[in-house]
DNA sequence: GCGCCTTTGAAGTGT
DNA sequence: ACACTTCAAAGGCGC
């Protein structure tokens, strides 16, 4: 869960307001109203209706409505996606963009009327910066090169989550304007060539503000339309993806990198091959964030490790204030809008799947379930050690409830793990208090697993907890309570803390807490053995 | 060469 | 409804 920085520090996280980062809705239409200025609204508008000019759709609603009468199980969908693969994927360039990701299009908001990619933005003058694109540049991993330029023609507005389902490319079209070949013609990402807009960073700006918020959205449709969108193949609509991977791993990576999508001969080679490409997640919020930040820090702190690289990343995510982070969240948002777009049928269960049993046929894929496999089977066996923590319900079991934890009982997240992984006598722990707070309210109770900063001329931004609160994310209505040491339990407790890290607990209370209740969470704590960093707010 | 580490969030499965 | 699990990126490191 995303905390959020309240900004000024002043509110110190007093209120519990949560941001309702509502995916797709009245949300995103506030965003929109607060994120972009004037100028890009109207350029953007301006690009709607140059695009709604020429698309020209004949009738967006019935199509969909035909589409989505067509669905069918996901197995045989998928399947003539694939095969409308070999069909749809003629010769195209790639080129490499030194960003392997795959590019981020310009994905027409629905709740802008007649949203559509403008085709006709591209004499936007951009300027190809030589390196460095914008940070938000980076977020958007969809490679505007990997794709045609194909007038757009179909479709253009689209609903969102509700009544849509994942189209075939055909729906995609009404984005991407697909050419009848189904290769899709999509909206060159935002950034590499719009920068313009964007304010240079700092030196040490990783929190500089982007110029005009969410303008690089607006800017997203200004692409040059020259470029051809390559068939590599890898996307079962033809849309070259960075998502899209080669089941053997990183060297996929290094393809993209190459711009491997656009050789032809590889691509030959690829159709012979009836492997199937693995397509990765859409990044979420954070991910969008490491990717842009991380160069950042390895210049500000000449770290090379990704996870003492991510650590700083994630406590600078925490820092952010909500409105940097719902720019990532909505980059994001409109990530995953795309990436549903280019592939109707994929779902994040089939990389679950393939990794949980591989690809018949498929070595490199089944090996890969292989990895995944023993992956599991090693958390699996690190959770039935007998040390590993154990939650009221099946430490206790059902005939002793009154042993358990307040959440417990409540059908909510176990808090014993609070106790550093053992479980202490239920009588005994005076976590009851945490059990069952005094107030409705939902006191929120944060446990931050630090580590020490692994380069101290690197410490990150003075992160004052107190000052952000976890912020829901878009989506998000699980639970307001973040208990990042038990979250996965399974794999993060037992992974996350190697004995010989220095490791230190910090525990953030917000909400309304009495100070009754904090004192006996610090003695608990203490009587953990952990360090609480206790921070309460004053009102 | 492969897996781990480390982060948060999204989305899946399981209860 | 909730808990739990997996995966997404990244690259150094250890085996």
């Amino acid at each position: 869960m995303p905390q959020l920085s309240s900004g000024g520090g002043d509110d110190m996280g007093a209120n519990d307001e949560m941001i309702a980062f509502k995916d797709e809705g009245e949300q995103e239409e506030k965003i929109q109203e607060n994120a972009f200025t004037e100028r890009d609204l109207a350029d953007l508008k301006s690009s709607l209706v140059n695009e709604s000019e020429i698309n020209q759709s004949p009738n967006p609603a019935a199509v969909r409505r035909g589409q989505q009468g067509e669905h069918r199980g996901f197995p045989e969908k998928h399947r003539e996606h694939l095969d409308g693969v070999s069909k749809h994927q003629d010769g195209g360039m790639y080129k490499t963009s030194g960003y392997p990701g795959y590019p981020f299009l310009m994905l027409p908001d629905p709740y802008l009327p007649n949203s559509s990619v403008s085709p006709s933005s591209n004499k936007v003058s951009v300027v190809q910066q030589s390196h460095g694109m914008h940070p938000l540049t980076s977020l958007l991993p969809y490679s505007n090169e990997h794709f045609s330029p194909s007038p757009p023609h179909l479709p253009t507005d689209m609903s969102q989550k509700t009544g849509i389902h994942r189209h075939q490319s055909q729906d995609l079209s009404g984005y991407y304007s697909l050419p009848p070949g189904g290769v899709g013609q999509i909206t060159p990402s935002m950034g590499w060539q719009s920068q313009p807009v964007y304010p240079a960073l700092s030196p040490c700006g990783y929190r500089q503000p982007y110029s005009s918020n969410l303008s690089s959205v607006a800017s997203y449709s200004r692409f040059p339309h020259s470029l051809m969108m390559g068939p590599s193949g890898m996307h079962p609509t033809g849309i070259p993806h960075p998502a899209i991977v080669p089941p053997t791993g990183k060297q996929e990576h290094d393809q993209y990198d190459r711009g491997m999508y656009m050789k032809p001969h590889v691509e030959a080679k690829r159709e012979k091959e009836p492997k199937k490409p693995v397509i990765k997640k859409p990044l979420n919020a954070f991910m969008l964030y490491m990717k842009e930040m991380r160069a950042k820090v390895i210049a500000e702190c000449t770290l090379k490790e990704s996870a003492a690289i991510n650590q700083i990343l994630g406590r600078r995510w925490h820092a952010l204030t909500r409105e940097e982070q719902a720019k990532y969240y909505e980059l994001a948002r409109k990530e995953r809008q795309l990436h549903m777009q280019l592939y109707p049928t994929w779902s994040a269960r089939d990389n679950y799947e393939a990794g949980l049993s591989g690809v018949a046929g498929e070595k490199s894929k089944a090996d890969w379930g292989k990895k995944k496999r023993r992956k599991r089977e090693k958390l699996q066996d690190s959770n039935t050690d007998p040390g590993s923590p154990k939650k009221c319900r099946a430490r206790f079991g059902l005939n002793q409830q009154t042993d358990w934890c307040g959440p417990c009982r409540r059908k909510k997240k176990c808090i014993r793990y609070l106790q550093g992984g053992g479980c202490p006598s239920p009588t005994s722990s005076d976590l009851s208090a945490i059990d069952s707070p005094p107030s409705p309210s939902p006191a929120r109770h944060r446990l931050y697993q630090h580590q020490l900063p692994p380069s101290p001329g690197c410490s990150p931004p003075p992160t004052s907890p107190s000052t952000h609160l976890p912020l829901s994310p878009p989506t998000h209505t699980r639970s307001h309570t973040r208990l990042p040491l038990q979250q996965s339990a399974g794999k993060r407790a037992d992974l996350r803390q190697p004995a010989t890290k220095h490791t230190y607990t910090h525990l953030e209370l917000t909400g309304k807490q009495t100070h009754g209740s904090t004192t006996t969470l610090l003695s608990a704590a203490k009587a953990a053995g952990l360090s609480l960093k206790v921070l309460t707010e004053s009102q």
